[in-house]
DNA sequence: TCGAATAGCAACCGGGAGGTTGCGTAATGG
DNA sequence: CCATTACGCAACCTCCCGGTTGCTATTCGA
């Protein structure tokens, strides 16, 4: 069971993170998280933004990865891909289990 | 002990996810995760930064609350909170868990 | 076939993010 | 006591982000 685990430098998940710091992106993650993929226009209705706004937002998940395109017929068809997002997860996951684990250490007085 | 467990809606985390869309921020995360108090001198040193450079990237790390601060002295002391984070974590949980479930459906055949 | 739908591209714009410099102030310690 | 340290505040600058408008190309469907 070589887990080869290979380790993500900060420096590549940040551009993650910053394409999840905005409402109108997570807002649509959350339209695609239910595994159909779903047209531009299809997006972009319920915001109070033109097309081309909901265009750039999705192009700036997919340039991260989060999400992926497809062109069939005259539509983009946008599907989520989890993979960078359980990347981010894990990230945080690691600094959660380090933080509670200097805790520890520092309850038991292991160190100083 | 009823407790509330409040749903935080993602217009309210999406400025955390952008506080952590930084590299330096990041760093300086890395920095902190151990448990240790430190001061803005402590945390500028090793970047190619002015110290007023990371002290702007300190209060936004405070201002969603990842980072709390405490002045002892002369210098201000900076600690992680990980409560955010964890926010945060459990939010991209969420999106994972649907998209799981929602591909397990397809799989499934129950829908279409 | 031809109008409507869907989308991409480019230009433009205002505001805020990231970063610096300069200065003032409080605490430290020799 | 006084130089030094650590910091905050404000002004300034540049650049990119979020958003719009206008135009063109492609594809659908009646």
């Amino acid at each position: 069971m070589s887990r080869a685990r290979l380790k993500r430098r900060p420096v590549d998940i940040a551009p993650v993170f910053a394409a999840l710091g905005d409402r109108v992106r997570l807002s649509l993650l959350s339209r695609l998280k239910d595994g159909k993929p779903q047209s531009i226009v299809q997006l972009a209705e319920g915001f109070e933004l033109t097309r081309q706004g909901v265009s750039k937002h999705l192009r700036v998940l997919e340039q991260v990865g989060v999400v992926t395109s497809e062109r069939v017929g005259r539509e983009s068809q946008f599907l989520l891909d989890p993979s960078r997002i359980h990347d981010a997860r894990s990230y945080l996951d690691r600094v959660s289990e380090q933080w509670d684990d200097a805790l520890m250490r520092l309850k038991m007085h292991v160190e100083r």
